[in-house]
DNA sequence: AAGACGAAAGTGGTTGA
DNA sequence: TCAACAACTTTCGTCTT
């Protein structure tokens, strides 16, 4: 794990502020390029710090690890700096695409107020990615905004695909393509989204009052004990579950405004809805 | 006039022969 | 590899409030 940090320093080796520390070796990392800025912890570890497993197995080497006998300031810098130039050098194309994958990525996932958490989960999806070679042939952009997708499913955190691919400047078709592609070959364990976070969404977006966003959750819950939920998008069942809601407590809200809100049409909402009713009898007694 | 409705055609992906 | 298919969208004419 690591800590954000309010330092004003800026990164050495290519002048970014968006330096970490990690808790384990207390050395102050830049996120951008990797390079380790402070010199004036002791590390009892090794001194090397790996991305990804690869990495690991490249840059494991002999060499005793810096102790409190080796003072020389100036031999330590140039220490780091040769370092530096090895990584740079052996691994030259890979680390600029990390680089630039990162930066970008923190940016979308700025635009998307999305925590801490998400983006380094998505990072470490994205590194992944890199170890097994599924970058090529795709753009940056694509591959990074697949990540942060599947970092908020991971998360639970309910960001649509639309609006990460708006984030990252792509079109929804593209992002939910190399979506598909990185979920195939990464095997990674993604949870189905969530409708009670859909709806918390949903209603505070369209500010609904609580006791119709408490009916909409009973009205969800009797359609997905009835299987009425299966195969159908989230966000069509959610939304027509609300709309449920509001007509039978009067609250007006349009199809329209609704679908509009949850990304959908209007006609997805009347299918849905219309299923629905077909189905739960219940709701005529509400 | 706005909202709801539903038919019909189109889209992009999945499945299965 | 291709056609059938399911879910969803777009579009548009019509009905209802």
């Amino acid at each position: 794990m690591s800590a954000v940090l309010d330092n004003p320093r800026a990164c050495d080796e290519c002048g970014s502020t968006a330096l970490v520390t990690d808790s384990e070796t207390g050395e102050l990392v830049c996120t951008q390029c990797g390079a380790v800025l402070v010199e004036t912890i002791i590390d009892q570890g090794p001194e090397w710090r790996a991305f990804d497993l690869e990495q690991q197995q490249k840059l494991t080497r002999v060499g005793a690890p810096l102790t409190l006998t080796i003072h020389d300031k100036e031999q330590e810098r140039q220490y780091r700096l040769r370092k530096w130039q090895r990584r740079t050098s052996s691994n030259d194309s890979t680390q600029r695409n990390l680089t630039h994958a990162l930066s970008e990525m923190n940016r979308i996932a700025n635009t998307l107020n999305l925590p801490k958490s998400a983006t380094e989960t998505a990072a470490m999806i994205y590194r992944r990615a890199i170890q097994r070679r599924l970058i090529r042939g795709r753009t940056i952009q694509s591959v990074v905004a697949s990540a942060l997708y599947m970092a908020c499913r991971q998360c639970n955190l309910i960001r649509s695909l639309e609006d990460v691919a708006k984030a990252a400047n792509i079109t929804r078709k593209e992002a939910a393509r190399n979506y598909r592609f990185l979920h195939k070959e990464l095997k990674q364990d993604v949870p189905p989204v969530d409708r009670d976070n859909l709806i918390t969404k949903f209603v505070s977006k369209l500010r609904i009052s609580g006791p119709t966003e408490q009916l909409a959750r009973q009205i969800l819950k009797k359609a997905s004990e009835r299987k009425l939920t299966i195969g159908r998008a989230p966000e069509g069942i959610t939304a027509a579950c609300i709309y449920i809601a509001c007509k039978l407590n009067k609250e007006e809200r349009t199809q329209g405004e609704i679908a509009k809100t949850a990304q959908i049409t209007e006609v997805t909402i009347r299918n849905r809805y219309k299923e629905l009713i077909k189905n739960l009898d219940f709701i005529v007694e509400l």
